[in-house]
RNA sequence: GUCCCGUUCGUCUAGUCCGGUCAGGACACAGGAUUUUCAUUCCUGCAACAGGGGUUCGAAUCCCCUACGGGACGCCA
């Protein structure tokens, strides 16, 4: 932690947690992680109207799920605080006094405005290279309530906390001149600047917006992402490894990531392939791993999993894992494990009829199943096309209808897998009352 | 309207800096194989250098113009 490198990431509490700005708060924490620099965190509550704690703590969250730990900032401190812009009035007028002396701020209705220099200037982008801008007008930075606005205040803040790299959305880029002409009027050398392309929505025109479908952070924990799958997608938006591999450990992309790499082009979400991320995050999940998180939304959506013990529980998740694209899943997915009164889906019994004498299989399954010494996966297998031959018949028409019966769905785990953790009286029990009921 | 940034398959992208392999991968989509329905896995297919001018033996790659997309122009951040 000694690189000298300074990122930070600078959200102001809405409410909300963007994933374009997630998506910024990550290309810092790389890029800290990278250099081995510091990535402080700095809220921006200067709008003192909107802002509010549960706004932050949503923040807050959302970087922890991401797993992007800052080095400074709020509630973990630092030498460069306070890390609140609320917090920091003594600052501000400290810096607007160096204005005021080299007669660059100046009062106006009310409110301090900066006093441009008229020349153009050149904002150094690590990623688009040299941008040439002129301001063309006078601008506030001092509201006649006394607060101080954005353009000021970040400016100062990067100053004062001796931040190195700017990394932010590419919609700053056109403010950046306001930016570097405040740096030169404080005498300070400005940081490096790196404005990262913009994240656009999926369908129709336009950036992101918060009322776009998967815009919000918290809604991807809400509904049981993998925060991993969520990170390693965000990554790939504007950013690649350069070679045929996009499912990567964060620390590979650490060592790979660097800012003068990411693209200059703007991209569009795609949740299609998040989704596609997730359900390979799902699967490749040690068991453990996922035992823990699949219990956990059990208990969130009530269904009691130890009906028959952890064990049993545990064997059925362990069969069903390989099957799942999300987590969120789940509960429907297993339940009808965990209690004998499921409900059948007609549908699927009504569209297994016309292929198949569904009740004649089952009962064709029951007679003979005496012949089975032991309850696995081989033997059974071996039993049904014993029955195939025996019936002149096929697999399919054993293996739905048993599946129907089971379950009361024409998804699920394999079906021997199924089979043997039902175990035999269990299979029976329930094969009896889909006879007697259907 | 003014200024700024950008433009490779439908989407994310590799290749561009240092011109020269059928423009590579992934998602999506369509077929097929295995399996046990769905899913998984595997195979195959579909599909792009925005357009026009240069420079060059040769341009996705360098230059110019046009078009299109995005962004900024607040006493919001």
């Amino acid at each position: 932690m000694s690189s000298g490198v300074r990122v930070r990431f600078a959200p102001s509490p809405t409410g909300f947690f963007h994933i374009g700005s997630a998506r910024t708060a990550l290309f810092n924490w790389l890029y800290a992680r990278h250099t081995g620099g510091t990535f402080v965190l700095r809220i921006e509550d200067t709008d003192h109207e909107r802002d509010s704690d549960e706004f932050l703590q949503v923040i807050f969250d959302g970087l922890r799920w991401l797993g992007l730990n800052w080095d400074e900032g709020p509630e973990v401190g630092g030498s460069r605080g306070p890390y609140f812009q609320s917090k920091r009035d003594g600052v501000y007028r400290e810096y607007l006094e160096i204005l005021r002396k080299n007669g660059r701020a100046y009062d106006k209705e009310g409110a301090v405005f900066f006093k441009i220099s008229g020349e153009p200037q050149v904002i150094h982008d690590a990623i688009h290279g040299d941008v040439v801008r002129k301001e063309e007008k006078d601008f506030v930075i001092f509201r006649s309530n006394g607060t101080p606005v954005f353009h000021f205040v970040n400016v100062v803040d990067d100053i004062a906390m001796g931040i190195t790299h700017v990394i932010r959305g590419e919609d700053h880029l056109s403010n950046t001149s306001k930016h570097v002409e405040l740096f030169h009027a404080f005498g300070s050398l400005e940081p490096v600047f790196a404005h990262i392309p913009l994240i656009l929505k999926s369908q129709g025109s336009g950036k992101m917006s918060k009322r776009d479908s998967g815009a919000l952070v918290e809604n991807y924990a809400k509904q049981y992402f993998i925060s991993d799958a969520v990170r390693n997608y965000l990554c790939l938006l504007g950013w690649s490894p350069k070679y045929d591999r996009e499912i990567l450990p964060i620390d590979e992309i650490i060592t790979l990531f660097d800012i003068c790499n990411v693209n200059k082009n703007n991209a569009r979400f795609d949740e299609k392939k998040m989704s596609h991320m997730n359900a390979e995050y799902v699967r490749a999940l040690p068991f453990n791993d996922f035992y823990e998180r699949a219990t956990k939304i059990l208990n969130d959506f009530g269904v009691n999993f130890l009906t028959n013990g952890e064990a049993y529980a545990m064997d059925v998740l362990r069969i069903c894992q390989e099957k799942l694209s999300s987590l969120r899943e789940v509960p429907e997915f297993v339940k009808y494990f965990f209690t004998a009164a499921f409900d059948y889906d007609r549908k699927d019994i009504e569209k297994l009829r016309k292929k198949c004498n569904i009740g004649t299989r089952l009962d064709e399954f029951i007679k003979n199943l005496p012949s089975v010494n032991e309850f696995s996966e081989k033997s059974l297998e071996e039993y049904i096309h014993l029955l195939c031959e025996k019936y002149k018949t096929t697999p399919g028409e054993y293996i739905h209808s048993l599946r129907l019966a089971l379950s009361g769905r024409s998804v699920g785990p394999g079906l021997y897998a199924m089979l043997c953790v039902f175990g035999r009286e269990e299979v029976l029990r329930r094969i009896g009352r889909f006879l007697r009921e259907v």
